[in-house]
RNA sequence: GGGCGAUUAGCUCAGUUGGUUAGAGCGCCUCCCUUACAAGGAGGAUGUCGGGGGUUCGAGUCCCUCAUCGCCCA
């Protein structure tokens, strides 16, 4: 049955189809065979949260691109997806539903009740982002979807935490933590961002207590933030305040002096400000800092406690009033400060919710808030307050929430990153296994080649980024290199629970269990430890014999960890009996993703893992391997630059902990796609496009062959966006309105249409305020469809002629001039194509196809062969010239395939009813589907430069011809009988190419010879020493005034050259070759003019 | 404050270790609905390579400096 391609391209009917077909034939499906290529992508999981965006697709987009074209190439491909539960992104958004459809906290509803909404929503989010993947044409195996929340990466996150925290690399410790008020929960670092607040700097009064005659009675201290007073535990002041400033002073004085005139007055200001402090503040200081010494106390305000004056170099003189309080619980250079000085404590005045804690006295149940007016109100009462000074601050702000994040003391599990005495095992029980100085120093040794050898001693593998090594690597390399420990627990009630038990424990009732629970803790799949009050932890053997000792504590803090989840639910009770509850936090979500390159493929063991129904198994079996042994290490991790730290660093460290082995060899680092201002795109900011709307509008391959034309290398993207205007009456033309220039409207994510002035809602959030919703789209994406429509249209001519086309084995050297062209030129895109690909370097391969594919099949190519299918043509002729064309668009069709998957399968179909077998010399390899067709290989005897050098030549005459023709407005339809005077080279060539050239240039009668002259009302067209004369087109005035333009040009470039040549340092110094360049260059320039001036002596 | 990066045509971007006349696509101008394609064809115009200084026979490319804009970290 043959299929029909309708007249026109029509990406949105065409698309779903060959989708379906793809799905049906289960085109993507990975499984382990014999194959020892292997190429495998674990993408970067989205967010269950919500939607994808143009971010995703640029990601999705470049992992498709490689696996379609390993997969061509014959490689075991797996793609591997899936997606994140994102753990406070999705209770955020949960909550929040909850709250407006139901009028509920999460409180109303219980921690399993809230668990069940947001499993509920995470599958709705997950149908549609597979929806949208597969839109794009994801070649993903489908099959294998895993879920950081699933049983199989649940029992890889319950296996590695056990092991870490029988390791003893994860800890619980008190730590000061960014707070959410609002979500009450630790946020990452990168779950920040800084707004400017206008606030307020307060002078305080700390009363000294007791003071001696002449010391000062009380002491200023200055905060942004005055509640937190109710939480000091010191008022510090630089140890040596004479000194320090002095110092400040030398380095300010050589700053003036090295410092440009433009900065002088800047440094002299700044001098001064020094230089009064010392006059002014400098006496008091060393007085504070002599009282500080003699261990003067300060008389807290409001809460009445005793706090020491302690000397510390935080404080710095030249700042403020040079003297700090310190407020461990509630600022991280305070925190320091404690660190430091562990006697003076640490008081935590805050409840998670944000409110004021019994820690506070009489404002205990008050918001901060609020709190803060009300400390300020009772120090002013007191006569404490010394002056307010406006100021502007950058305040960190919860992602989530997107209010004020509070530095928090709290206790939280973290895994520790630095190094370990004695080191690390990494690869446990593998026979990878190894030993590291610690976490973050493996990740560090996987990118700078310094992983030990295999125990075979073969290397190990490393990780290289792409497309710029060292920019990147050192991005990852300084981040790892600070070692810091990483905070893993959120207080949340969405994502895999800590599987610790803990709780604690009067010794004496411990020393009574240690018979029945003794053996039970020395057992394999049991970790505990037991905490000291000092903070020591030990190991339950040890503490047992420490217990029993002389200095024995009455309590202690007992942790326990199951490998086996089971156990949780069945020791569950009984040890609740002995006072050990779970622990209510979750894991930081990264935590999960971190193992996504192995948890997926089932380990710890595949054998076992429990795939969901319909999933392919990940164990082994009829001697195939399993899919962990098979697939790991992967091959290459696709993402954006702003992960490299947060996961990347994370998968390799996890990777080799728990395997010994990277997860992938290669990070390629793709752009960000930023708005035509420059800005991210961001779905909340309302400049974001969903790649759907770009799918409806322009089909799938439009969008991906732009998204692979803007990936150049690690240049970030400005990708213009418009609004599709919702204010157009019916009939009226589609108005766009760039987003880039058009006003902001009232609410974020709103803009004013510039026409009506009435605002646009390009989030989809005001319904309830009554903006019209607005789609957002861009223009860019034109250039795709183009693509597209002429890729369609130019398959559409050659299936017009290609009906009965049959394969014979051709000889390339006897092929006519143009097929033996094409072919070249072929020869060379395919190896264009392939190299850059091979260099990460999408843009230059999709360029090098279109340019081939456009530029020469399509203009030159089609055109030349054209003739050859007309009726009456010579049928052998005919007959190669199918051949040739049908092999051509077959290579064509798989060069094309990773760019454009969805129209170049369509195309495929059809070239195969038309032309069953299609090839030159031999047949290519035949694939049902374009998918799995064997990728085109660059063959040496297609490439002849001779050929091309003749057709570049013919070029060069059709193209100034042509420029002849448009000048003196010669009739397109018109032919010209043409006269060439050319001998030797340049006659051989003409003689070669005059049917092409006749054809392309319209030429009549053509003839050529050494002695030809013109006539007068021909026109002249120049190519080196050969000269064309167009017959009856002239105006003599105007051919005059051509030609004298021309050798003006020539004399210009000539006269450069010879300046060139005449320089003694150039001739001397450049290289001879290049000097060579030059003459040749000169020659042909002269050769040229002489012609031009010549024939400008014939027209008189 | 520290680190990394960017600035090339009206727009979005290429430009290999310095070496002919700095390119592409879009947009713009002229002509053409030629039997695959007007989502097309033929031709054309458009740049003090952010400013200044330096190294070199030669600089968009290397160095210094200023300006502007990003990103990361304190």
């Amino acid at each position: 049955m043959s299929t029909e391609l309708p007249d026109k391209y029509q990406p949105q009917t065409l698309e779903p189809a060959v989708t379906a077909r793809w799905l049906e034939r289960k085109a993507f499906a990975a499984a382990p065979d014999d194959r020892d290529q292997r190429y495998v992508v674990m993408m970067p999981l989205p967010n269950v949260t919500g939607a994808l965006h143009m971010g995703h697709a640029m990601d999705n987009v470049m992992q498709d691109l490689l696996i379609r074209w390993h997969r061509m190439q014959g490689d075991n491909t797996l793609w591997q997806c899936g997606t994140d539960h994102a753990g406070i992104a999705t209770q955020a958004v949960v909550e929040k539903r909850l709250k407006e459809l139901e009028n509920k906290t999460r409180h109303d509803v219980g921690r399993d009740g809230l668990v069940q909404r947001i499993h509920d929503w995470a599958g709705q989010s997950q149908q549609r982002i597979r929806r949208q993947q597969q839109g794009m044409g994801c070649s993903c195996d489908w099959d294998r979807a895993r879920f950081t929340m699933d049983e199989v990466c649940a029992r890889a996150v319950r296996h590695t935490f056990f092991a870490m925290f029988k390791d003893g690399l994860i800890f619980r410790g008190n730590r000061l933590v960014n707070w959410d008020c609002a979500l009450q929960t630790a946020v990452a670092d990168d779950e920040l961002y800084k707004a400017t607040v206008q606030g307020k700097f307060h002078y305080l009064r700390y009363p000294v207590k007791e003071p001696a005659a002449g010391e000062p009675t009380h002491v200023l201290v200055a905060t942004t933030r005055p509640e937190t007073m109710l939480g000091d535990t010191a008022v510090a002041v630089h140890p040596d305040p004479a000194g320090a400033l002095a110092a400040a002073l030398a380095a300010q004085r050589q700053k003036l002096a090295e410092a440009p005139a433009k900065e002088k007055a800047a440094a002299q200001q700044e001098l001064e400000r020094l230089e009064q402090r010392e006059r002014e503040v400098l006496p008091t200081l060393v007085q504070i800092a002599a009282m500080a010494k003699a261990g003067r106390k300060i008389a807290l305000p409001l809460v009445n406690r005793e706090i020491p004056l302690l000397l510390d170099e935080w404080a710095d003189p030249a700042l403020g009033t040079g003297c700090v309080k310190i407020t461990p619980a509630h600022d991280p250079n305070d925190y320091l400060v404690w660190q430091r000085h562990p006697e003076i404590g640490a008081v935590n005045v805050l409840e998670p919710d944000g409110t004021i804690s019994d820690k506070g006295g009489k404002y205990r149940g008050q918001d901060r808030f609020a709190a803060r007016a009300a400390v300020m109100a009772d120090l002013d009462a007191l006569g404490l307050v010394d002056r307010i000074e406006d100021r502007t601050m950058e305040v960190d702000h919860s992602d989530r929430s997107k209010t004020i994040v509070e530095p928090y003391l709290s206790k939280q599990w973290f895994v520790h990153m630095a190094d370990v005495d004695g080191g690390v095992l990494m690869g446990r029980g593998t026979d990878k296994e190894f030993r590291a100085a610690g976490l973050a120093q493996v990740a560090l040794d996987a990118t700078a080649g310094a992983l030990p050898k295999l125990a075979d001693g073969s290397p190990r593998k490393h990780v290289r980024f792409h497309p710029d090594q060292d920019r990147y690597r050192k991005m990852y390399d300084q981040w790892l290199a600070e070692k810091r420990d990483w905070c893993i627990s959120r207080q949340l009630w969405w994502g895999h629970r800590i599987p610790v038990f803990r709780g604690e424990m009067a010794v004496e009732k411990l020393l009574m269990l240690e018979p029945m629970l003794g053996s039970q803790l020395q057992r394999a799949d049991v970790a505990a430890w037991v905490l000291l009050p000092d903070g020591n932890r030990l190991s339950p053997k040890d503490a047992f014999a420490h217990l029993k000792g002389p200095n024995a504590p009455t309590t202690v803090e007992v942790q326990i960890c199951f490998l086996d989840a089971a156990q949780d639910a069945q020791l569950g009770p009984i040890l609740a009996s002995a006072g050990l509850e779970l622990d209510p936090d979750v894991l930081d979500t990264w935590f999960s993703s971190a193992l996504w390159p192995h948890s997926t493929l089932g380990w710890p063991n595949p054998d076992t893992a429990k795939v969901d129904a319909g999933q392919p198994a990940l164990g082994g079996g009829d001697g195939s391997p399993d899919a962990l042994s098979y697939y790991y290490p992967g091959s290459c991790l696709v993402t954006g630059r702003d992960i490299i730290t947060l996961w990347v660093a994370r998968m390799v460290l996890t990777g080799l902990y728990n395997l010994g082995d990277v997860p992938f060899t290669d990070v390629f680092l793709h752009a960000t796609i930023l708005d035509g201002k420059g800005e991210r795109m961001s779905k909340s900011k309302g400049n974001g496009i969903d790649p759907l709307d770009i799918i409806e509008r322009y089909g799938a391959d439009a969008l991906r062959y732009v998204v692979c034309e803007l990936q150049t290398g690690t240049q970030d993207i400005r990708l213009p966006v418009q609004a599709i205007s919702p204010f157009t009456a019916a009939g009226q033309p589609e108005r766009l309105v760039d987003l880039a220039t058009a006003k902001a409207g009232p609410y974020l994510g709103t803009f004013l249409d510039p026409e009506t002035k009435q605002p646009m809602d390009l989030i989809g959030q005001y319904a309830n305020e009554g903006i019209t919703p607005a789609k957002a789209t861009s223009e860019r994406f034109t250039v795709g469809a183009n693509f597209c429509n002429k890729l369609f249209n130019a398959a559409r001519f050659a299936f017009l002629n290609l009906d009965g086309a049959a394969f014979a084995p051709l000889d390339v050297a006897t092929l006519p001039l143009e097929d033996r062209w094409i072919l070249s030129r072929l020869a060379n895109a395919i190896a264009t194509v392939h190299g850059q690909l091979t260099a990460y370097n999408p843009a230059a391969a999709i360029n090098a196809a279109r340019d081939f594919f456009w530029n020469e099949l399509c203009d030159w190519y089609l055109e030349m062969v054209k003739p050859r299918f007309k009726e009456g043509a010579d049928a052998a002729a005919a007959a190669t010239g199918k051949q040739v064309l049908a092999a051509v668009l077959d290579q064509t069709l798989r060069l094309l395939h990773p760019f454009v998957p969805f129209l170049t399968e369509t195309l495929w179909t059809k070239l195969r009813e038309l032309a069953p077998a299609r090839g030159v010399q031999q047949p290519f390899a035949d694939s049902e589907l374009l998918v799995h067709a064997a990728w085109p290989v660059a063959h040496a005897a297609w490439q002849h430069p001779a050929v091309e050098a003749q057709i570049t030549t013919m070029q060069q005459w059709c193209v100034a011809i042509r420029e002849a023709r448009a000048r003196y407005q010669v009739a397109p339809r018109e032919r010209i009988d043409t006269r060439f005077a050319a001998a030797g080279d340049a006659a051989a060539v003409l003689h070669a190419t005059a049917p092409l050239l006749a054809n392309m240039a319209g030429l009549a009668d053509v003839s050529i010879g050494e002695d030809l002259q013109r006539t007068p009302d021909a026109a002249i067209v120049v190519q080196g020493s050969a000269k064309a004369f167009l017959l009856g087109v002239v105006d003599l005035e105007q051919e005059r005034a051509k030609l004298h333009k021309e050798a003006e040009k020539l004399r210009a470039r000539i006269g450069g050259i010879e300046k060139k040549l005449g320089n003694e340092g150039f001739v001397a110094k450049a290289p001879p070759e290049v000097i060579q360049k030059e003459r040749d260059n000169l020659t042909t320039l002269q050769q040229q003019l002489a012609g031009i001036e010549q024939s400008l002596g014939e027209l008189g």
